[in-house]
DNA sequence: CAGTGAGCGAGCTTCCGCTTGACTT
């Protein structure tokens, strides 16, 4: 019988491909790419038309070579990688690396892994498309050239070890552009208009007016007239509506919906989902299609029916349209759909298994039914009309067990249910009420919007979508943080019964964030240069031109060589004259003059981060210099707020006969006391800080480091057992082991008992193998790898051991050279 | 890293997209 060998992608799909085609078929995966450019120089020909220049990735030698052994015995190689630009590439890569032929090896693709799925693959084999290869070439070769020529223009003109990309980039201008329009925006007043009407039989209706109000004086004239007119309900109209599912899960989509649902951060929920697909619980996490295999649909339709009755089953059909979706598998969804929870999860995996198991069956279920009323009330003496309108549901369809969460910019209001009332009746005001408000600046990005509004401009892919975030906030760009909010006041003007108008004045908070995307000072330096000098890579179609593009090499149209070429020379020639006429950025802002010395103060980024400067660098001989502090930046910066800088250091008293002094340091803000520093937190106002204050931070830190410190909690085994608090949070000390407590355990406050059961389940759990002939040796496995455990010691088994059964004798041989090594 | 800030210059940094373990208190 011939020997077969199929290459996938992933380990995981490996292995159930394996189980489902038998013993003729050896099922091995790439683990992604398995050649990439080099990642120390530009790896591109250019004057040799762009010729890439390969190279084996680090990290794959080791299964190339695996693969290498699995081809020599194989008969037939089935390539089955993804059935997109990437996947076609890897197929390619491998072909190239393992030395096979067309003559050796079939393309086979396949979109679920089940029995009919991949015996079609198998019976329908294609040859490579070599086409949709060259334009994975394009892409990369595209992406490299705007990378490594961008960035090292930045380390010239801006400051060392930035970076710029063609998606990276124009994420950073997102959030830039953002923080510009709320800097820019005038928040304008309106009076709102509500009123609570009253009829016969006790019938209370709630509406509101349909203009709205510009100033008080209006609201004045219209409440004036309210006081004489009569109100009827001219006509009330009845509508069904109805409200339909949202398709499953893509990437993008559970990203949003577990950051607003579970208020997981991005990475916390592709790190939760790949747990979950790693345990079979769930198709795989990194997609854009909201495609559902026939065999979900018929399960989940099967299960529907069964659980909630056949009214609540509708089967549907999602077709993928966001930008460059390439489909190349499913929409996420439970591989199990009737599985209703998951064994042994952490409560992080289960909600998130229960949200993408809701979300799967909504999908699949009718939809929600509602009847409309508008009620419009009219008044006998003005033009402006009140409204009020109501939502019952009539059927809840997939309501039933899921609602999808909207983002803070659009939210909708509750509908509630209204009383019945009939056209022409009488309503009499109980209470008429103007109530100020102010237009909302624009939302900044969270981590999750930022990936919807990328996924929408079709910039990024499923699988950089987490990577991307974390990108931009590793190289400074971006922050995410909390903004303080402010009280506004807000006026009330109401009409009561008895005719009469009472003013009063209200405060609201407004302006308060919390883990929002903001751009740094250096994210707007680096975007204003990008801007200035090029526009056409950080213009938010850039990625959907050079996509149309990539997509006619796809289809055999164009030349990748030829498209590289059409791009790279303008682009070049760019950098070039850029690096030669370009001013270095600073990001250097004139923010007026000093009066007490007449010269100028400037904000710009100098070596160690954003100063104020009071002098010309140029002409004065001694400038003076103040970093800024935290929430200030080179964009919004004063000039009252910078001369107020140069008060520091500032001594606020004495303190036991030492001097108290405040300064902002490398790393913040600081009270200098004894020779010692104590970070100040970031809301105290430098300048305003009292003795007692700064008495009060440096206690408080003197306690955090004392309940940080080593604690001996006694003896197990005539073995010192000790708990402190290491850079990954609490952890116990033990015979050469750490073992890890929960994040907010006190050292101190751990008993001892506490911590011997805690060393013994962990040791349990990782003991993979104990002895007969010696009670104290044990095999134990940690996340590194596997050790030997013996008498308070440990031993490393070498790498060539790693994967064998050792015997009694074998682990006594690794004893024994260990411990003459170290002599 | 609790000072520096300018400029010189050796030698370093950097992209996007596909996958999983490897880091360690």
């Amino acid at each position: 019988m011939s020997k077969n060998l199929v290459i996938v992608e992933s380990p995981a799909k490996a292995k159930t491909i394996e189980r489902i085609l038998g013993k003729d078929f050896v099922v091995k995966s790439s683990m992604g790419h398995v050649r990439d450019l080099p990642q120390k120089n530009i790896g591109i020909d250019i004057t040799n038309q762009f010729e890439p220049n390969y190279e084996i990735l680090s990290n794959k030698t080791k299964i190339i070579n695996e693969l290498k052994t699995e081809v020599k015995k194989a008969d037939t190689i089935w390539l089955a990688t993804d059935e997109d630009r990437e996947g076609e590439a890897i197929s390619w890569h491998l072909m190239e690396v393992l030395g096979i032929g067309k003559d050796k090896s079939k393309r086979i693709v396949f979109h679920e892994i089940t029995q009919t799925a991949i015996e079609h693959a198998i019976e329908n084999p294609r040859d490579l498309n070599i086409d949709l290869v060259n334009a994975q070439q394009a892409r990369r070769v595209l992406d490299r050239l705007v990378g490594f020529e961008l960035s090292p223009l930045l380390w010239k003109k801006v400051k060392p070890s930035l970076s710029a990309g063609r998606v990276q980039s124009v994420a950073v201008r997102l959030i830039v552009e953002k923080e510009k329009e709320i800097q820019a925006f005038q928040s304008t007043p309106m009076f709102r208009v509500v009123a609570t009407f009253t009829s016969g039989n006790n019938i209370v209706l709630q509406a509101e007016l349909n203009t709205r109000f510009k100033t008080e004086k209006e609201v004045d004239v219209f409440l004036e007239k309210c006081k004489s007119a009569h109100f009827t309900v001219a006509a009330v109209e009845k509508q069904a509506t109805k409200k339909t599912p949202p398709p499953p899960f893509t990437t993008s989509t559970l990203q949003q919906e577990a950051a607003r649902k579970l208020n997981f951060p991005v990475a916390r929920t592709m790190m939760i989902a790949q747990q979950l697909y790693e345990a079979g619980y769930i198709t795989y996490m990194r997609t854009d299609s909201v495609h559902l295999s026939d065999l979900a649909l018929n399960t989940a339709k099967k299960y529907i029916t069964e659980e909630y009755g056949k009214t609540y089953s509708k089967t549907r059909n999602y077709r993928t349209k966001s930008k460059g979706a390439q489909e190349a598998h499913e929409a996420i969804r439970p591989t199990y759909i009737d599985k209703a929870s998951i064994e042994n999860g952490d409560s992080g995996q289960e909600r998130l298994y229960d949200l993408i198991r809701k979300r799967t069956l909504a999908s699949q279920m009718s939809d929600a039914e509602f009847e409309r009323t508008h009620i419009s009330i009219h008044l006998s003496n003005a033009e402006e009309k009140f409204t009020a309108v109501g939502e019952v549901l009539l059927f809840d369809g997939f309501l039933k067990i899921y609602t999808e969460s909207k983002d803070e910019s659009e939210e909708e209001n509750m509908l509630g249910k209204l009383p019945s009332i009939h056209q022409g009746a009488e309503l009499y005001k109980q209470e008429i009420q103007a109530v100020e408000k102010y237009s909302q600046a624009p939302y900044r990005y969270t981590e999750a919007s930022l990936v919807r509004k990328l996924e929408e401009l079709g910039i990024g892919r499923p699988s950089t979508y987490a990577p991307i975030i974390s990108t931009i906030q590793k190289r400074q760009y971006v922050v995410k943080g909390n903004k303080e909010g402010f009280e506004r006041p807000y006026k009330v003007m109401t009409l009561t019964s008895d005719n009469t108008v009472k003013k009063t004045v209200k405060k609201e908070k407004v302006g308060y964030d919390k883990a929002k995307l903001m751009p740094t000072d250096i994210g707007n330096i680096v975007n204003n240069f990008l801007m200035e000098y090029f526009k056409e890579i950080m213009n938010y179609n850039f990625t959907a031109g050079v996509e149309m593009k990539f997509d006619e090499i796809a289809e055999g149209k164009l030349a990748w060589k030829e498209m590289i070429h059409d791009f790279y020379y303008p682009f070049h020639e760019k950098i070039e004259s850029t690096l030669k006429n370009s001013e270095k950025a600073k990001g250097e802002r004139l923010l007026g003059i000093d009066p007490t010395s007449g010269k100028n103060v400037y904000a710009k980024l100098a070596r160690y981060g954003a100063v104020v400067q009071i002098g010309d660098t140029k002409t004065d001989e001694k400038l003076k210099f103040s970093k800024l502090l935290p929430g200030q930046s080179i964009e919004t910066i004063t000039l009252e707020e910078a001369l107020e800088l140069f008060k520091l250091p500032r001594t606020v008293g004495t303190y036991e006969g030492d001097e108290l002094i405040v300064n902002i340091g490398p790393y913040g803000p600081y009270v200098l006391y004894k020779k010692k520093y104590y970070s100040v937190p970031k809301q105290e106002d430098l300048f305003s800080i009292t003795v007692e204050r700064c008495v009060e931070i440096i206690a408080e830190k003197t306690k955090k480091d004392e309940a940080k410190k080593p604690v001996v909690i006694g003896k197990y085994k005539d073995v010192e057992v000790s708990a402190a608090v290491g850079r990954y949070g609490p952890y116990i000390a033990y015979s050469g082991h750490f073992y890890k407590l929960s994040a907010n355990t006190i050292p101190a406050d751990v008993k001892l008992q506490d911590a011997i059961d805690i060393i013994q389940q962990t040791d349990k759990k990782n003991t993979v193998k104990s002895f007969t002939e010696d009670k104290d040796l044990k095999i134990m496995k940690a996340k590194t790898g596997k050790y030997i455990a013996y008498k308070n010691a440990t031993y490393k088994i070498p790498r060539t051991q790693i994967n064998m059964d050792l015997s009694y004798e074998d682990c006594m041989k690794i004893i024994q050279t260990a411990l003459q090594k170290k002599k």
